[in-house]
DNA sequence: GATTCCTTTCGACGTTCGTCGTACATCGAA
DNA sequence: TTCGATGTACGACGAACGTCGAAAGGAATC
């Protein structure tokens, strides 16, 4: 019976999203640089984001952002795929992601 | 010679607002209720607002959003009024105050 | 002067943050 | 099976956070 050898990805429901939460989500220039990349391309892997942050600190980054609902991982092999809850976001907070993203220096 | 008995308030120019200051300072139920107040009202009275923490709580929560360039305060007595820096904010990052204050709980 | 009101400063508290190094687990390929 | 690549978990660190109470300053009023 398969069953999962690390700790399964915890999501927050899109109805459970937290404004407060999404926003501190966004308020760190390494995490919005997360969320650009994935407004842009559809799905990336943990290592190919344009950031200089060590590898646990990466870590920490993308739980931040997981458990504030901004975005979802996926399990495949030892890859963790990653994607932006575009639709979530909007349907509960209207404009934010993209507001915030266009204010933001490149 | 007239001079400050306090130590003057200071407001960083509009040119120096930092996004990530201006997110984290929204970031917050408390500074969220205290601009949503200024966007409805132009100015008021440190005491004036609907919050319910401690006085020095309050100053603190000034504090912030004062040095993230979200609001200015001026001397008049033994008042401070309140104003929010809405055309510096519009300015430099358009439409973010409002689109979080259209997505935050009312 | 004395009093009262508004707001701040200070110090304290427990918590959370962003960062890192190290160690570990998993997977795929040689 | 061994190796390298990917990514996590854990523990640590100094700094900042949000909160408060006590004390104080300055202004208006009695």
């Amino acid at each position: 019976m398969a069953h999962a050898r690390r700790p399964p990805l915890v999501h927050p429901e899109a109805a459970d999203l937290n404004l407060y939460a999404v926003l501190h989500a966004l308020a760190d220039p390494t995490r919005l640089t997360i969320v650009r990349t994935l407004r842009e391309d559809l799905e990336r892997a943990c290592g190919t984001f344009p950031v200089s942050v060590a590898p646990s600190t990466l870590t920490h980054h993308f739980r931040v952002l997981r458990e504030a609902g901004v975005i979802h991982q996926r399990e495949d092999g030892n890859r963790r795929w990653t994607t932006l809850r575009y639709d979530d976001l909007e349907n509960r907070f209207p404009a934010v992601v993209d507001t915030v993203l266009r204010a933001a220096p490149a």
